[in-house]
DNA sequence: TCCTTTAAACTGACTGGTCAGTACAAATAG
DNA sequence: CTATTTGTACTGACCAGTCAGTTTAAAGGA
C-alpha cells in the first residue's frame, strides 16, 4: 500500500465525476440520474464519462468501491486500545465519514438491501469489508467478556453498523440542528446495551 | 361509521396493484418500476392503473400510506403493560410486520432519507405516525426512570425504529437462515442499553 | 325470469418525450 | 506523438400518460 499516485489527468476527471454523482444522487436516487446530468455537473463532456468508465453502471460500481474504501480507511483502528474505546472509535469514525459524505450514506442505505438488485453482489462484498472491521473490534470486546450472553459477534457487528448508519441519516435529515456530540451520545447509549458492565 | 363496506370492484383492483407493486419493488426499486410491469404483474391493463390512481406517483403515495397504516395497526399497543414489556411488544410488532411485508421495509429504507426527494414530505408525516407510537411507549419507560441520563425520548424513539428496521433487513437479506427468535434477541440486546437496570 | 339501461370499470394501441450509449472530427495536454 | 477530452449529432429502446372504445354488473322494468 504505497502513497496515493500523483494524479494523472484521468484520475482527476474520475474524481470530478465521483463528486458530481454524489452531489446529484441524494435528490434523485440512482435510477433517476442521467449521464448527461452527471457530466454537466462535473463540467465534463458526456463522451469523457464513457472514455473513463465505459458505462453508467461501471461508474456507479466504481463509486461504491471508492466510497467504501474511504469509509474503511476512516474506521480502521490506528492502534490497539481498550475494547470499550475501540468500539467508540468505530462509532466516531462512522460519524465523521457520514458527516463528510452524507450522500454516500443515502446511496448505501437505498441499495444495500435490494434483492436481487443490480448491485447486490458488489454491495455484499463491500458490506463485508466494513462489517469485518466492526467484527474485529467487537470480538475483542467479547474476548474481554463484555458481551451479554446470547449475543453473537457477527450479528452484533452488523447490527451496530446498520444502527449507526440510520441514526446518522435520521440526524442529518430530520434533526440537522443537533450537534455531532449529541448524536454520538445517542448512539453510544444504544451501544452500551451491547458493551456493558 | 358503519361496518366495513363489501369491497367494491376498484378496491379489489387497488389491492391487486399494491400487492403487485410490493412484489416488484424489492428487485428494481421505485424509479426502476414501470407502470406496464406493475399492471402486468397485477393481471390488469395499464389503463386501469390510471383509472384507479391517476398517475404512477399517486399509486406509490397510496402504497406508502397503506403500508404505514398496516404497520401502525400492528404495533399500536393493545393494553397498558409494564414499560419494559411495552418496548418489547413494539419490537415484536415490527418484526411481525416486516416479516410479512419485507418489500415494504426495503421501500421505506430506500426512500425515507432521500432529500428533498419526491416522497420526502409524505414520508416525513408517515414516519411521524410510527415514531409517535414508539415515543409514547419510550416516554413511559422514561417516566419509570428506566432511561439513562443524556438520552432524550425523541432521539431514542427514532433510533429504535431505525435500528429495528435495518437489523430486520439485514436478517432477511444476509442471514435468512436465522429464526425470528434469534433476531428478536439481538435487537433486544441493543435495546437493553436503552431500557436498563 | 329475461330484457334494457346506465355508469363505473377496464382495455390496449398509440404518442411524445427521455435517455443510455455511439460516432467522430477537432482540440488540447503532457 | 499519444492519451485524453470536447462538442455535436445521432440512434434505438423504453416508458409515462392518453383516449376512444369495450366489458361488467347492478337496478329497473315487463
Amino acid at each position: 500500500m504505497n502513497g496515493a499516485p500523483r494524479p494523472s489527468r484521468t484520475s482527476v476527471t474520475k474524481q470530478k465525476l465521483f463528486d458530481a454523482t454524489l452531489r446529484l444522487v441524494a435528490t434523485r436516487g440512482l435510477a433517476g440520474l442521467t449521464v448527461d446530468d452527471i457530466a454537466a455537473e462535473a463540467g465534463v463532456a458526456k463522451g469523457t464519462v464513457y472514455y473513463n468508465f465505459g458505462s453508467k453502471d461501471a461508474l456507479i460500481e466504481a463509486l461504491f468501491r471508492y466510497g467504501v474504501s474511504l469509509l474503511a480507511q476512516q474506521i480502521r483502528p490506528r492502534e490497539t486500545v481498550d475494547p470499550r474505546q475501540a468500539v467508540e472509535q468505530l462509532v466516531d469514525g462512522m460519524l465523521v465519514f457520514l458527516g463528510e459524505y452524507p450522500s454516500f450514506a443515502q446511496l448505501l442505505v437505498s441499495e444495500m438491501w435490494r434483492t436481487p438488485g443490480q448491485w447486490h453482489q458488489t454491495l455484499s462484498v463491500l458490506r463485508e469489508d466494513i462489517t469485518s472491521i466492526f467484527r474485529e473490534q467487537v470480538a475483542l470486546a467479547a474476548d474481554a467478556g463484555l458481551l451479554p450472553d446470547g449475543v453473537d459477534v457477527p450479528t452484533a457487528s452488523a447490527g451496530l453498523f446498520g444502527t449507526v448508519l440510520v441514526v446518522t441519516l435520521d440526524w442529518q435529515v430530520f434533526h440537522p440542528e443537533r450537534s455531532r456530540a449529541e448524536v454520538r451520545e445517542s448512539v453510544l447509549a444504544l451501544v452500551r446495551g451491547l458493551i456493558h458492565r
